[in-house]
DNA sequence: CGCCGATGCATAGGCTATCGAGGTATGAAT
DNA sequence: ATTCATACCTCGATAGCCTATGCATCGGCG
């Protein structure tokens, strides 16, 4: 099993690919291109952005905007590769799931 | 956030929902069904059907077969109401989840 | 100036789903 | 009797995620 959790790396690196971001804007984006339905605590997105840094998918700069530093985060290049692996996994997933709930009509496709 | 996990409970479920099966027989559907790519250990199975159980999901009782005792699970009725709330619950985190990893490019669908 | 709220980053500790390893018991085959 | 396959179960560890909390800076206010 298992493949379930984990996914949100996958779409941090998603986000990052439209170009580089704050912590906070990130978060941001997340909730705005899910419709609402991913509201990620700080707590959770921060350990995550700095794994990613650490496999080296990110890269950090600080900036500085009106006085306060902020973070920036910006999609290493073989981040490419990992989020399009990424991608092909969530979608290998998401059709068994679909699979399983739903016992696969008529076997058109494919 | 949350939402990735917890999925195989309303997997199980949906099994169920075709009849009564028991543990081993359960693994082998969702192996099947899934085309393969579920494939659950006991370690994981038998403790989320007990905790099925104990939420009143899923109903168990022993049979014999060939000398051998089998636990066979059922679902209750309640449980089509559980499954499809689930169901329901999975496909929005889904449509979230492609959202977020594909920008939805030319506004033709939906 | 000194306080407060909002922005923004960060960590520590805990919870829970899942997994790996191991244990029990039966029947059939050797 | 030993071994293999079926079938069930539990314990301890791991990993993702979350809650709570803390720090620092800016802008407004008295």
């Amino acid at each position: 099993m298992n493949g379930f959790q984990g996914q949100l790396e996958g779409l941090l690196l998603a986000i990052l690919q439209q170009g580089p971001l704050h912590g906070y804007a990130i978060a941001s984006e997340l909730r705005a291109r899910s419709g609402g339905a991913f509201e990620v605590p700080e707590g959770t997105l921060y350990p995550v952005l700095h794994k990613l840094e650490k496999e080296g998918l990110v890269r950090s700069r600080w900036e500085k905007v009106s006085g306060r530093r902020r973070r920036v985060y910006a999609a290493s290049p073989q981040s490419q590769n990992v989020l399009r692996e990424r991608f092909e996994s969530w979608q290998r997933l998401s059709r068994a799931i679909d699979s399983v709930f739903g016992p696969a009509p008529e076997g058109a496709g494919d």
